[in-house]
DNA sequence: ACCTGAACACCGTTCAAGT
DNA sequence: ACCTGAACACCGTTCAAGT
């Protein structure tokens, strides 16, 4: 197959973008080496000149999704800061459901996207005041939550009441926290 | 390829009983319709006659292995049936990790396995004296919970502390829900 | 009724070659 | 430096045929 005459040179960047829009528009049964290459007018084969493998693609490709979870913002009481960062991966998730179907079956990918996922959530706790091994198991609570609760609603594609539900989680959670906090004798909610 | 001399004839069973063996030990990425065809002596295609394809063949297997926790004990506490049917739930799992990881990113096997596997969970929530929509909302938080869990645990290969983790989480929920019990003015815990 | 085997349209990846 | 194209060992599935 013929270069096509007005192709601009192949990047990272252009792999990247156009596996993304194939993941996210024609699922993830839809990226293959081949097809990205033949999305982009180019032989299959050349992929693999920008990344060695289909794996360190999709590496990059969470990673790169992965880094909008550290904008969340930083400030104010840990219960909203805690509600902030799941609905902002909440959100990602159903903004690309069929790449987080990927990681989370992926243990490659899951190690790309939790630490750089988790920070913002961990800072959050930390200033509950709960103890450093209340904090970490707190983190995995909400993160596996979560994490549950998209991989649900993307698999079922059914999102009416689930908004409710995840609201009503999130409540759940933050008051069984708060009980923690109260018998341990904790400085009050809130405080830093 | 002609048929082994001493083999059995083919039914649904052991192909199911194959293809576990072949997903639990190898991986999903070693459940083709060719290799279970190979790993029973019989010409790859011989399958088809017994399941219509490969979607098919899982949906089974799924419904096969969740059936088990219909046995989760429906008698105690409410408090306990929750952590029993979770405990459960993630050996189950554990059990099965490959299996777990495709059901949960498999709209198809998601919506065989979750009304099998809520049943018992929906009962104990229901004897708590929470109201019929709080059940359905605990439902979720538990079950999308257990999932995370256990797809972490399943992708990260590592399960040290993960057990005091869990309980924590476990405890977390069920102190936050009897907060909203006590603020919805119930009759006493345990009530039936 | 139960199984076989060729065929088709796909994969990921390697490697030698072209420009 | 960047891309091509043939080749290899795989897939799932269909279909006509064998016993």
């Amino acid at each position: 197959m013929p270069r096509r005459a007005n192709a601009e040179p192949l990047t990272e960047q252009r792999l990247l973008t156009a596996a993304l829009a194939l993941v996210d528009e024609r699922g993830l049964g839809s990226l293959s080496m081949r097809k990205l290459g033949a999305a982009l007018g180019v032989d299959p084969m050349a992929v693999y000149y920008y990344f060695p493998n289909k794996q360190a693609l999709l590496r990059r490709l969470t990673g790169d999704v992965f880094q909008r979870m550290r904008d969340v913002d930083r400030s104010g009481a840990w219960q909203r800061r805690v509600q902030t960062w799941a609905r902002t991966y909440r959100r990602l998730a159903l903004e690309h459901p069929n790449l987080v179907i990927e990681i989370v079956a992926n243990t490659d990918a899951v190690m790309v996207a939790v630490p750089i996922a988790n920070e913002a959530l961990e800072a959050a706790l930390r200033a509950s005041g709960l103890d450093a091994e209340a904090v970490e198991m707190a983190v995995y609570l909400i993160v596996d939550y979560v994490n549950g609760l998209v991989l649900g609603e993307v698999a079922m594609r059914q999102r009416e009441e689930e908004s409710a539900s995840f609201e009503f989680a999130l409540s759940v959670i933050i008051s069984g926290l708060e009980s923690r906090l109260r018998e341990s004798g904790a400085p009050p909610v809130g405080s830093l």
